[in-house]
DNA sequence: TTCCTTGCAAATCGTTTGCATAATG
DNA sequence: CATTATGCAAACGATTTGCAAGGAA
C-alpha cells in the first residue's frame, strides 16, 4: 500500500490549496481539467478520498448531500449560508472543551464531535441591506 | 398548495413515532408496506420530505449519506456509532446555549447549529468487553 | 369538480468500481 | 520488475420527477 507520486494528485491538492470556498469533487475536477485536460472524475474521487486518509485535506459533510474538500486542516469550523450556499471559515476556539464538558447524558462512550453552523455569509447580508434599507 | 389527508401519510408517520431508531427512507418503506402493500417509494419520500417540512418529523442528516427520520422532534441530539452505524438519542441540554455564546468570530450573521455526535454505543460497549476482559 | 396525492418507471446526481493500460520506485 | 495510479465507462445507491390515474374536499 505504498503511496507512489502522481502528477494528477498533486495537481489536485495544489488547486485546493488555493482556494478558500471548499469546493465539490466537481468543481475540482473542472478546475484540474485546465491545467491537465485528461484527467478522469474518477481520478479526481479517488485522490480526494486518498488525501482525506492521509489527512492532507479535510472532507466536509455539510448537510447538503454533496461532500466539500478543505486543504486548511487546521482547527475550525464552518457556516453555510442559507441563501447563496456557500461555504465559510469560522474561528470558534474551544467548541470542542465546551461540548466534550457538556451536560451530556449517554450510556455509551462518545469520542467525538461534528458541528457546523449556518447563517448569512457576510456577501449576501450586504446585499439584502441594500436593496432593503 | 392545502395538504389533503393521504393513508399512506398518516401510516408513515405512525410507524416512525413507533421506532426510536431513526430509519432511513427504505426502512420506512418496507415496514409500511406491510400495512399497506400497494404503496411505492416515491410516495415515502414526498412524504418524510412533507412532514419535515412541516415539522411533524425531524430529518437527520448525519454524514453517512443516508437521510434518517426522527418523529420526536423535541430539543436534542444524536450519536452515531462508529461500530455498528446505530443512531441513538442524547441528551445534551444548554448546547444551543453554550455554542450561541462561544467565541466565535464571523463576519456573517449566525442563525443556529447542527452538531452530533459519534463513539460507541452501550451495546457495542458491552459487546466489546465480553470479549476482551 | 378541483386540485392534491399516488403508483410506476424513468431520470438524476454524486460517487464508486472493474479493468486494461500507463507511470512510479 | 513489482506495484500503484490512471482513464474510461459502466454500475451504484439514494433521491427526485413526469405523468396519467385515483382520492379527498
Amino acid at each position: 500500500m505504498a503511496i507512489k507520486y502522481s502528477r494528477q494528485r498533486q495537481l489536485i491538492k495544489d488547486f485546493l490549496m488555493t482556494r478558500k470556498d471548499h469546493p465539490t469533487a466537481d468543481v475540482v475536477y473542472m478546475n484540474v481539467r485546465q491545467k491537465y485536460p485528461n484527467i478522469s472524475l474518477g481520478t479526481v474521487y479517488r485522490n480526494l478520498s486518498l488525501l482525506s486518509e492521509l489527512g492532507e485535506i479535510r472532507r466536509l459533510r455539510l448537510g447538503d448531500g454533496i461532500d466539500h474538500y478543505d486543504a486548511d486542516t487546521s482547527d475550525h469550523y464552518h457556516v453555510i449560508c442559507t441563501q447563496c450556499g456557500g461555504v465559510s471559515d469560522v474561528k470558534a476556539d474551544g467548541i470542542g472543551d465546551i461540548l466534550g464538558n457538556a451536560n451530556i447524558e449517554y450510556d455509551g462512550e462518545i469520542q467525538g464531535h461534528v458541528t457546523y453552523f449556518y447563517g448569512i455569509c457576510e456577501k449576501c447580508l450586504k446585499y439584502s441591506r441594500a436593496c432593503c434599507p
